[in-house]
DNA sequence: TAAATTTCTTGATTCAAATCATTGGAGCCG
DNA sequence: CGGCTCCAATGATTTGAATCAAGAAATTTA
């Protein structure tokens, strides 16, 4: 049941079998169908997700009431509004299911609890917001940085299995374009070649 | 000497004596002048520095040569290019001193020791990244789904001291607009009221 | 299978920001 | 002090993406 989120901590520290049996008594199992929401933005986020099996995408509403997508989520991949989780604000971003998906949670005292009285999980997420950081900002360079163009290929080489599971549109909103922009891109990236 | 080195990770957990005295010894000192930099795309981070005086602006450079300011860092901040740091991989950004500054350096072999050694040590850096990361994603956000005029107004609400101390068109820069473009945004936005 | 919905493409037009160019002021150094 | 460099403001023009609009293709669902 849990042996996706087992094995991306094992990844990262090698746990004991009574340490995974301490970790999996923390875990809770969710399932999700297609265009139903893991969050709502306004909600507080009590967990912290990591995908077993399928697709999700967060997004924000802008003051104008239009979604950006901010984010994709494939499996092995974790999910949460941390701001909201950790400091039980409303939270700002919305997460919904692309297609129907198997979640493993983590609540925030389960959270507390592990990192009380593991180090190794502490080791573990320390890591793991290490790695997201680092992904962050080059995502951020890339955006300050990059034309469109170059942006969209950077997109496609980074992340190609997303390309093939998600709609063109919701690429077009995670890159800051519309669809339309976006079919443009890519018609003259392919009569480039 | 490293007083705010201490007092920052004791925000987040608190040090004794002896512990204090185990990370200064791990710490060294760095004056860079106006104009030098801390680092240099290319070269390897070696160095994460904690800002104890001075101002810097961190960059990267596009395909076509232009840079592109993604950080400010101001006294109490941490700097470098933690890819590089922790990859040992050539740096993709630059960080150049805005004023003459003062930095506390921690290098890779001591930061690692610090993180065997002494669990707080560890337990402060998990809260720093987390941190780091809730702001990052905080800015994509606003990149993504705010009007320029918003964004600007944004960065003053959240940095009035960054644009106090930071010449307009390295604002412009890390708004990702040009300085001709920031400067009409201010005048509209200075009529409006 | 057929109808309905969603998604993608393409064209015409509008609009906002980049670019190019100039001026005026502020701070710095000989 | 005067000349020099850097910086901000403003105007004219160009450019590239958004918007508006329509239709084709693909997927869903009845």
């Amino acid at each position: 049941m849990y042996e996706v989120f087992l094995s991306k901590v094992n990844e990262k520290v090698s746990l004991t079998k009574q340490e995974e049996a301490e970790i999996v008594a923390q875990l809770t199992h969710k399932t999700l169908r297609k265009r139903q929401f893991f969050l709502k933005e306004g909600d507080i986020c009590r967990y912290i997700a990591l995908v077993e099996k399928g697709a999700l995408r967060t997004y924000v509403t802008d003051p104008e009431g239009h979604e950006h997508i901010t984010a994709f989520a494939l499996e092995g991949w974790s999910l949460g509004d941390l701001c909201s989780f950790f400091r039980e604000e409303p939270a700002t971003q919305n997460i919904e299911a692309l297609e129907d998906c198997d979640l493993c949670l983590i609540s925030r005292p389960a959270h507390e609890a592990l990192l009380q009285t593991m180090p190794k999980y502490e080791t573990y997420h320390r890591i793991l917001m290490t790695e997201a950081y680092i992904a962050l900002q080059k995502r951020t360079r890339d955006m300050i940085s990059l034309s469109p163009d170059e942006q969209y290929k950077a997109f496609v080489s980074v992340y190609p299995n997303i390309v093939l599971r998600v709609p063109q549109h919701m690429i077009a909103s995670y890159l800051g374009l519309t669809p339309e922009t976006l079919s443009r891109i890519k018609s003259r990236i392919s009569h480039q070649r």
